[in-house]
DNA sequence: CGGTCCCTACCCACTACTGGGTAGAGTGCT
DNA sequence: AGCACTCTACCCAGTAGTGGGTAGGGACCG
């Protein structure tokens, strides 16, 4: 149970619970070595880059600096350093937005002791862990992803004010156009996404991430 | 500091990590017993039912049964036992319903250590202790209910309609009304709520939770 | 340099929405 | 019965959005 060199984690959370937790789990762990915890990103960007250890533990929800955001930080501050998200939800943009930056694996905190060790384990080795569901929503998620909006990014911005009910007027005001032209963008878009009505564009900006998440 | 007698706790929490967490803290102080641990509400019942302990540690988010479900059934099965109620999110709906059920104190999981142990020792005393914060969400929420949308049954159901973009026409059809009379509604809402673009009826409608929360 | 795309902006006729009314039928309360 | 309220529906004049065009300037690419 002890052949392979100990794997040196930190673990950055908020919650000093969550840090606990993890500690007593990974320390019945004698192969795995926790090497510091930290309770916000930057003192765990101090010890990871002073201790380059084989893998930080990173929570998504804190304060401040996300933790989706920290994960390119922490990638300069120690390049050797594999990320592995933990998170309490299975949401798509968080998922897809940790794997775009670079993390090695994400995982939820309701899972078995077992299998946060297990993707200690396997991130450690080089791979990639992702838990169980995860990966049916990167899959869904690349899929909507790919036939994303096809419109402009100007057109992107304009859809945002639409969606939530702005008047053309108001958007222009809001953008120093002309009416005319948000009325343009307006039509250009219905025509591209194939509508015709406003609940449409609602409907299309809301399953895109447009609308700013109230 | 050992003066008081021990304090018995029953922590429920479907995340083990959470479990360990708290165990590790709690168990460092001498009056504190924690005489059980379940990682879902029927076998948390069961111990509490057993036991009778001073005060079951209740997440919130629990699949299945939620803590908020849970209150009143642990209330059932120990009258005697305090419930102290255990959360990632100061979220208003959460807190008032589990004041509403009667919760004894709502925490966050994020305050640090001494805040947990000072909430536990408060709760077992008799009194009630809510996390920084919390109090004020409480006020808030009083308030926003008190003067909720002043509008009728219909009234919000064709605000729903509006929010998400639909026009006079749509909504006519859909609800097997004149146009006229979706105006007519229309121009009441407006007047009711001291608004006048569509943007504001959205928004507010956000705000109630009126709209199908995509 | 020519082609393509994006962003900007306008014209015109048509349709929808707005904000000001009024009003009848039904319900519930006193 | 009288009153208040809700839901329904209409009229009218004014404003806003729609859908069909066209078009110039700028950026990028071969």
């Amino acid at each position: 149970m002890n052949r392979k060199p100990a794997i040196s984690v930190v673990l950055v959370d908020n919650h000093p619970l969550v840090l606990e937790g993890l500690r007593a789990i990974l320390e019945t762990y004698e192969h795995i070595n926790v090497v510091g915890t930290a309770g916000a990103v930057q003192p765990g960007l101090d010890i990871a880059a002073r201790q380059a250890p084989d893998i930080v533990l990173l929570d998504i929800n804190m304060p401040q600096i996300s933790g989706i955001e920290a994960i390119e930080i922490f990638k300069k501050a120690a390049p050797s350093t594999k990320i592995l998200m933990l998170s309490m939800h299975d949401s798509r943009e968080y998922i897809s937005a940790s794997v775009v930056r670079g993390a090695s694996g994400y995982i939820l905190k309701d899972v078995p002791n077992e299998e946060i060790i297990g993707a200690i384990e396997t991130v450690a080795a080089g791979g990639t862990y992702f838990s169980t569901g995860v990966s049916d929503v990167l899959m869904q998620r690349k899929q909507t992803k790919e036939n994303d909006l096809p419109i402009t990014t100007r057109e992107r911005e304009i859809l945002a004010h639409l969606a939530i009910g702005r008047s053309n007027r108001e958007i222009a005001g809001l953008l120093d156009l002309s009416v005319a032209t948000v009325e343009t963008h307006r039509k250009t878009i219905k025509r591209k996404l194939g509508v015709s009505t406003t609940a449409d564009l609602t409907r299309i900006a809301i399953e895109h991430g447009l609308t700013p998440a109230v």
